[in-house]
Formats: C-alpha cells, structure tokens, sequence
RNA sequence: GCGGGUGUAGCUCAAUGGUAGAGCUCCAGCCUUCCAAGCUGGCUGCGAGGGUUCGAUUCCCUUCACCCGCUCCA
C-alpha cells in the first residue's frame, strides 16, 4: 500500500502544527508570553515521542552493543574546549550590513571576492576602503561585526569576560574531551565508540518550518574511534546502519534521502560526510550527518589541553591518536519526521464498516463517509500503546473487569484508560494518538472472559481471551500480523 | 536578514467603531451492547503595547509569534 511513499498525499504543515497542540504534542514555547521565536515545548505526547526515539536509538546504539558506551556530559564546559574544537573561531565570522539594501554578508567573502584583505585590528576587523554591496553596489557598507551562534552566559554572578562561556552548540565535544577517562574505565579497545544525548543550543539567524530549526535542539551523538586507515570502510558501516534504523522506525526507503558531500564540499580535515536527509513537506531536509573527521578533534584537544590524546595497541604496539566516524542526528528533527511521516487521512464509511480508504488530504469526504484523522507511528514510537475501554461506564461490574484489564497490561506497556462518550468516538480519539491498539470490555467479557482487541490502522477487531491479550498485543507491537484472519 | 501573508474559544472559522457568535472538541449528568449517536447543563477568546476616538476586536503605529518565498546555516 506504501510501495511508493511519494505518491501518498503529504499532511499540510499546518494541519499537523494544529494537531500537535490540539492533542499535546508540541505547543509553542512560552506561549503565554507570546512565545519565543525558535523555542518549542513538548507536551504530554511530545515527550513520550520524543523519549521513544531517544530509547530506540540508544538500545541500538549503545545496548545492544558491547563496543559504545554512553556518556553524559555537562552543557557548559570549559570555554577554551571550544577555542580547541573551531567553534569560538568559526561561530564568530564577522558580517558587514549594507546599509542601502540592508543585506548582510560575510566580511571575508565579501573582500575575498573583490580581491582585497580583510584587516585585522586590536578591536576586531576592519574593511578595507572601497568595498561595495554585492547586491546594490552601494559603498555604504558597516563595519565588520561579530555575529556568534554560540549562546554566551556567565559562570557567577559578575558578567565579566573573565567568566564567559558558552552552552554547547553541539553535544559532540563532551565525547572527546572525556575519551581517556571513558578509555581507562570502560575497558574498551579501539575499535570502540562512546555515545551521547542531551540537548544544545545555537543562537540560529533564522529559525524555520516548526520545530525543524530550533534554537535549542535534542541530538544523539556518537563518536566511533577507529584505527586509522580504516576510515572509509567504518563509514560505510555507520551510513548503513543508520539509515537501516531508519527504516526500523517507520521512516521508509523512499522518503529517506542521503546526500554524499562532494570532496569540495567537506571541512579540510574530514575524508567523508553524508546526510541522511528525509522528504519533508517542505523539502528533504537533514536528519543525521555521518562524517568522518580523522584524528582532527583529538589532535586539537591534545593541543590545546597539553594532553595526550594517544592510544596504545598492546597487540600491534602501535601508538596513535585514533580516527573517529560521528554519525549526529537530531532528537527533535526524527520527531518531526515521525509526526509528518505518521499524518494520514482517511476516508470511513458511516458506521465503520468496509474500512478506511485513503483520503485526498485537505478534501471532505464524500456523502456516507466520515473523515478520519489517524497517526500510523511505527509501535515502536507510539506514545500510548492500548488502549482500555469499558463498553459503557454506568455498569460497574463492566467497569470494574476493564479496570483489571487496565491494570494488567499497564504494567508491560503505556496504556490510556478511556470511559468517556460512546465506544466510537473514543476509538477516533486514540486514532488521532497513534495508538496501535483498543481494548473493549463489554457482556460477554463478564461471562467467558474474552475482550475485543481493535487494530489502528484497518480498524479490524478479533475477539480474544483476556489470558491472551498481552500475547497478542505484544505480538502486534513487534510486527506480526495478529489481525490476517 | 529581506519580501509577502496571517493572528478572534482547545481546534476550524464568522460578525462588528458601541466590549463577540457558530460548528467541532473538552468537562459534568442522563442515556448508550463496538467505530466521532442523542438529550441537558457547563468552561473557555479578540497575540501584546501604544495612538486616534465619547467609545477600538474593528482604524493607525510599534512589537511579538507563526506560515510562504528568498537568503543564511549545516
């Protein structure tokens, strides 16, 4: 029915910003206050998305592997890791205004094109004379200014340059510059990896198409080091791998892009790069950068820190400082995906039966039908995995049987108790969560002790002995086909 | 950052220079034996600030946020 993702209707941004709030997925930051402008809050769903792509990563990443391991670091560090990492300098490009059409250029660029030298002073950076906008023309450029996307605080109560920092842009650095305490504890051998998640944070010029560019953002990072010489073939490995989790997750081949960076295109010191992008609404878009970065992190936090970096091979006697593949996706962008990715509506006839049909997103559904709204996450994702009904809640032998149904099966799963409205309206309620599966309590519950199990996306229903359900619904949640009878 | 658009209830929208309605949702009660049923009742709103005006949700200015295109970033 998926074979070819981009012929399915794509849900508008819009409508899926609407259900985000509406059923508490993602709300505005700050809201109340009139937000703030690329800040984001998850709610009650949103978090339970979000921890469920964390937790999936992580068992994937770390436990069921016996070479990662995980490492939690703090968001400020030391200012001068990030002299060492590139960011200080490569966060602090100075921009020239143009004053006429107000565009904004990089300093360098902008002299390097018209065959002059950026001057380098005390206070900062100068532009030669003669400059001019590249847009207009116009010689009324500003002076070069520091634009840093680094957001800068200070430890203490004195805001004084001696005691600025910066929360981390990236989560990345921590692994390295914990590597020999991670080394000489974890009894690991190159080659090995050590795995990360928390948040950063980048001051972004421009922040965009929803959650996707945020100003504080979640990542999951690791940094695989590995012998050198073996870079290209442990890239490969990561690509691979990462873009089969993909898939693992719900995210399909075909809407699943990677973007190999040309060798123009990589920084100086990395052999390889390439995103693993998804067909967004709004275009294909990066979820994850896998690159190979050689020995150039370690090497300058051995400089800069006047500490060895260096690994010893006690087979080969080799000693070197160790190469490493990062594969860096981001928490936040994954969820987005999920959410865009999960989005289908539907066509039902009156009454439910026959089943839904695919709709023409944004279109109403013809005469005898009803429109159904319905987030196919993977299991794996789904914020609630069942839910429990009692057929209806004046009857309290049939609530109380439900409630032991409840209590049974939220033990193994999250599961979401219901009693409210008709039986109906409460299945379109979890359809519009994504949870794979119903539970009905009803008559005949009480008397041969079997319930009805209901499938989220064919909207099927079979009858099942309550002794079997957690069999069953565990069986559903790992991909088998419960409902093919 | 530039240009354009939008901002009224939880959601989708309407009306209006005299302080706002609807549908859906949500909550409570009644009813209800499997796909958003019905009845009764209830909660909730003009993004923020300023100006004009006797009076502003409406007109003007500013600001904030979101969306689209470009740019930027990666």
């Amino acid at each position: 029915m998926n074979a070819n993702p981009d012929d399915q209707p794509r849900v508008a941004m819009d409508a899926l910003v609407s259900l985000c709030k509406r059923r508490g997925f993602i709300f505005q930051g700050s809201e109340i206050y009139e937000g703030l402008n690329g800040f984001w809050d998850y709610g009650p769903l949103g978090c339970e998305l979000k921890r469920n792509i964390r937790e999936a990563w992580w068992r994937d990443i770390v436990q069921m592997r016996e070479d990662v391991v995980g490492l939690d670091c703090a968001i400020i560090m030391n200012p001068r890791v990030w002299e060492a990492s590139g960011h200080a300098a490569g966060f602090v490009d100075p921009m020239v205004d143009c004053r006429d059409c107000r565009k904004r250029f990089r300093a360098d660029m902008l002299c390097e094109e018209q065959g002059a030298q950026l001057i380098k002073t005390d206070a900062g950076y100068a532009l030669p004379a003669g400059m001019r906008c590249p847009a207009c023309k116009s010689a009324e450029l500003t002076q070069p200014r520091a634009f840093n996307l680094m957001f800068k605080t200070f430890i203490g109560p004195l805001e004084e340059e001696s005691s600025a920092t910066y929360l981390r842009p990236e989560t990345a650095q921590g692994l390295f510059v914990q590597f020999q305490n991670v080394l000489a504890v974890s009894r690991q051998k190159v080659p090995f990896g050590i795995a990360q998640t928390g948040k950063a944070f980048r001051n972004e010029i421009n922040p965009r198409n929803f959650t996707f560019r945020s100003r504080e953002f979640e990542q999951m990072e690791l940094e695989y080091f590995i012998k050198p010489g073996t870079d290209r073939e442990w890239h490969d490995y990561w690509v691979a791998r990462r873009l089969e989790w993909y898939q693992r997750i719900g995210l399909p081949a075909g809407r699943l892009r990677q973007y190999a960076y040309a060798p123009g295109e990589l920084a100086h010191y990395a052999s390889a790069c390439v995103d693993i992008m998804y067909a967004f609404p709004f275009g294909a878009q990066e979820l994850e950068g896998i690159a190979a970065r050689g020995d150039y992190d370690l090497r300058r936090h051995q400089e800069y820190s006047g500490k060895s970096m260096e690994y010893f091979d006690q087979e080969t006697k080799e000693k070197y400082i160790p190469h490493v593949v990062e594969p860096s996706a981001g928490v936040d962008r994954i969820a987005l995906a999920a959410l865009c990715e999960a989005y289908a509506e539907e066509w039902v006839p009156a009454g439910g039966a026959g089943g839904p049909q695919p709709a023409a997103t944004g279109r109403p559904p013809p005469a005898g039908h009803e429109l159904r709204t319905v987030m196919r996450f993977a299991p794996v994702l789904a914020p609630i995995k069942a839910a429990v009904f009692p057929l209806v809640k004046n009857k309290p032998e049939l609530v109380g049987k439900a409630r032991e149904v409840f209590d049974m099966l939220r033990g193994s799963w999250p599961c979401f108790w219901d009693q409210t409205g008709a039986i109906g309206r409460r299945y379109r309620r979890q359809d519009e969560i994504g949870t794979p599966y119903g539970v009905t309590v009803d008559f005949d519950t009480l008397a041969d002790n079997t319930v009805t199990l209901r499938d989220r996306d064919t909207m099927r229903q079979l009858r099942v002995p309550v002794a079997e359900l957690p069999a069953r619904i565990a069986a559903g949640l790992a991909g088998a086909a419960v409902f093919n009878q």
